[in-house]
DNA sequence: CGGCAAACGATACGCGACGTATCGTTTCGT
DNA sequence: ACGAAACGATACGTCGCGTATCGTTTGCCG
């Protein structure tokens, strides 16, 4: 579980302990209680649901006062946003030597991720309780998707390298594709997500090639 | 906007009038103020957003007391359900003779459908909000999603019947799709949903007719 | 080893929203 | 004109957010 290196500070735009690295030589503070809280925020979430993720859970379940949460974590929002980043999962795809079976593994690893369904629920809800603040949503955005997206879209253009993928294949796009699919099945159709389902996923980028590529749609 | 046409009875589990439209010839009790109720629930989205969008908010912009909403709807969001499935849109696609324009058009509609951040913020959450309840979540696939996927469904079988798309396209997974990839570049990237998405959403259906049938992705 | 600042836990508070309950009033069909 | 259904107002209990206060623990630095 590579995507969950860190373990340290919290992302709640008041960086305190990771902003200056090099001025304070030392002390400078910091959360001691940062990974605990986000351990007891996995926790509530897996054991009592999506609905029962309160801040005063977490606290009661980290034996950790509020204020405390407060202290590192300007909201509930922002708490939420670092806890999900250590579940869900955006591992490194390893080079299999065979694109198929690499885009295979990319596509498992989403469903993977939605197969729970308090996480199903709770990335969705998150998203939408950020959206309409722009900071917080940039800074979900770059802590929760950058690092996974970029896992792959190197997978991908392992693909193109191979000459399997066309050379301006676009990788946000094809990604978007997947993980669109998947989240609306997952939260709005309530299909399933099967073999079946991830198979014609990876299909799809193979059979169609000349839609997802960076130029323009329909050049005239 | 033929999607609105029922102004009428809520759907909150408790159908009161809807339920049984042939036995009792008239009368037989039902809301006079359910579509003062649901417009002033659309009002208060379009004018303060979705964070401000509570039964107390909306009785009062209704002019209506709280209890009268808590008569006909158990619970905040089975309102919402039925005000958002009045405001999407999900027309019936006309007959143009032309697939790829009829295709454009589903897609047009959806994307129209985000455009507004705050109906891109309330369904996601709406959505997330159901989950957890098996029984409102059905309710509100049928009244939400059934008609609005149908009406493209149709579509799409035109489609098929002149040839342009293969006989046994899983219309379904299209939807899919579509809507996924909208939502998802909405509420998760930022992206934009512009022009050049829509072409590229439609080419890919016809591009890639191999990978979107209802067989199984790879016959062995 | 002693001191100090940061981090901590507890606890109380104000606020807003949900959902319930009660009650007198209006509407409307018969 | 009557009565039942729907209504509006209002008060209430509960819960969770986020803030504030305060005394206590921790651990680093001299």
């Amino acid at each position: 579980m590579q995507s969950s290196a860190n373990s340290g500070a919290p992302t709640g735009s008041r960086p305190s302990t990771g902003s200056r690295p090099s001025a304070a030589s030392r002390s400078a503070a910091g959360p001691r209680s940062a990974s605990k809280i986000l351990g007891a925020a996995r926790d509530v979430l897996a054991r009592q649901g999506y609905a029962a993720l309160t801040i005063e859970a977490v606290a009661a379940t980290a034996g950790v006062g509020k204020s405390t949460i407060y202290r590192w974590w300007p909201n509930k929002e922002t708490l939420l946003a670092d806890a999900l980043a250590e579940i869900f999962r955006g591992d490194e795809i390893p080079d299999l030597g065979d694109t198929r079976a690499e885009l295979r593994r990319a596509v498992d690893m989403t469903i993977d991720n939605y197969a729970n369904e308090d996480l199903a629920t709770a990335l969705p809800a998150l998203a939408a309780g950020l959206l309409p603040n722009p900071e917080l949503m940039a800074g979900f955005r770059e802590g929760f998707l950058r690092r996974k997206r970029e896992n792959i879209a190197v997978a991908l253009r392992r693909g193109v390298a191979r000459g399997d993928l066309p050379a301006d294949l676009d990788t946000d796009l094809v990604q978007d594709l997947w993980a669109g699919t998947v989240l609306y099945r997952r939260l709005m159709v309530g299909a399933s997500l099967d073999d079946n389902l991830a198979e014609r996923l990876v299909d799809l980028v193979f059979a169609s090639a000349s839609a997802l590529t960076v130029g323009t749609a329909t050049p005239d």
